[in-house]
DNA sequence: TGATGCCTTTCAGATGATAC
DNA sequence: GTATCATCTGAAAGGCATCA
C-alpha cells in the first residue's frame, strides 16, 4: 500500500488550485522542475496518473479527483494538528462576513476549522452580498470577509476557484430563438455581470424576468421554472439541472473565492487568525 | 505561417540524510 | 568515512498558445 507524503499532497493540491505547475512552485517554495518531479513521484507511488494534459493545461483524472478530496482533508487535519501542538492561544471576537452561497458551503467548514484551531475565539457572522461585504470591510465594519470580488488592495488568500454553471429547474425548457429568461441578483453582482457578458458576447438575446436581492429569492424563482441563473455548483439543488452548450448557452468563466482581511480597524485576533490561515493555505495572491 | 513567449519535462550535477 | 538514495536546482529542449 502506498504511503502518501504530506509535501507531495500539498504540491498536488497547489497544482490543482493554481492551475499550473509554475504557479504551484511559488506556493510550495520549490522550483518548477521540483514540482514536476513531486507529482511524478506521487503518481508513481500511487501507480495511477492524477493529471492529464489537455493542450497546455492540466485536468484531473478520476483518480486525481478522488485523491484531491482526500488530500484536502488530510492537509486540513495535518495543519490543525500542527496548530494545536504549537499551541498559540488566540482569544477575542472577530466579525466575519460571508455571502449567501458561501454560508451554505465553504463557511461551515471554515467555522469548524476556526473552532478547532482557535476554540476561544468568538465569531460574529454577517451574511451579505460580496460587493456590500467589501464595502463593510473597507469601512472597518467587519474584520474579515469571504468574497468573490477581486480586490488586491486588501490582504487576502484564495480559498478556491470553482466553475460557474447555468442552472434551471429540472423541468425547465429553453425555447430556441426566444430571449433567455434570466433570474439574477440586482446590481452589483459578479454572477449577473458574468452571465450578461457571456450572453452578449455570444449574441444571445435575453431578458431579466426576476431580480432578487437575496439568494433565496433567486432560488425560489428558478425553482418555480421562471428562468435560469448563473451560479457556482453549490447552488445546485436536487430539483435543479445544469445547462450548457448543448442547450445553446455559452460557457461561463471560473470564479475565485477569497478570504480578505480588513486594512482598517482589523481586530488583532483577526490578524492572528488570518496569518495562521495564510500559513496553512500558502501565500496570499 | 512564422516568431515569440510561456510552461512543462528531462537531464546532469549538487546536497543532505541514512545505513553500513 | 564512504556508499547509497532521495530530492533539489539550473539549464536545455520541446510543446502549445497567441499574435502580427
Amino acid at each position: 500500500m502506498p504511503i502518501l507524503d504530506i509535501d507531495a499532497l500539498r504540491t498536488f493540491v497547489s497544482v490543482v488550485d493554481q492551475g499550473s505547475f509554475a504557479a504551484a512552485a511559488g506556493r510550495v517554495y520549490r522550483t518548477q522542475a521540483a514540482v514536476t518531479q513531486r507529482i511524478q513521484r506521487l503518481e508513481a507511488n500511487i501507480g495511477r496518473p492524477l493529471l492529464r494534459k489537455v493542450g497546455r493545461a492540466k485536468r484531473l483524472t478520476d483518480d486525481g479527483v478522488t485523491l484531491l478530496d482526500y488530500a484536502r482533508r488530510i492537509l486540513a487535519l495535518h495543519d490543525e494538528a500542527c496548530a494545536s501542538l504549537v499551541g498559540t492561544k488566540v482569544t477575542g471576537e472577530i466579525r466575519l462576513g460571508a455571502p449567501d452561497d458561501a454560508s451554505e458551503t465553504i463557511l461551515p467548514g471554515m467555522l469548524r476549522r476556526f473552532a478547532t484551531m482557535f476554540p476561544e475565539v468568538r465569531v460574529v457572522i454577517h451574511i451579505a452580498r460580496s460587493a456590500f461585504l467589501m464595502q463593510s470591510l473597507k469601512q472597518g465594519e467587519i474584520d474579515m470577509a469571504i468574497s468573490t470580488r477581486d480586490d488586491p488592495s486588501h490582504p487576502r488568500l484564495r480559498l478556491r476557484t470553482a466553475p460557474t454553471f447555468w442552472l434551471s429547474a429540472a423541468e425547465f425548457k429553453l425555447v430556441r430563438n426566444e430571449p433567455v429568461p434570466l433570474v439574477m441578483h440586482d446590481e452589483p453582482s459578479l454572477f449577473r455581470s458574468i452571465a450578461l457578458d457571456a450572453l452578449e458576447k455570444a449574441h444571445i438575446p435575453m431578458r431579466l424576468t426576476h431580480i432578487s436581492g437575496s439568494l433565496s429569492g433567486i432560488r425560489a424563482a428558478v425553482r418555480a421554472g421562471l428562468g435560469i441563473t448563473a451560479r457556482s455548483i453549490e447552488t445546485l439543488e436536487p430539483t435543479f439541472r445544469v445547462l450548457g452548450t448543448a442547450d445553446g448557452l455559452p460557457p461561463l468563466p471560473d470564479v475565485s473565492l477569497y478570504l480578505y482581511l480588513a486594512t482598517l480597524n482589523a481586530h488583532p485576533t483577526a490578524r492572528q487568525l488570518f496569518d495562521s490561515l495564510r500559513d496553512s493555505f500558502g501565500e496570499p495572491d
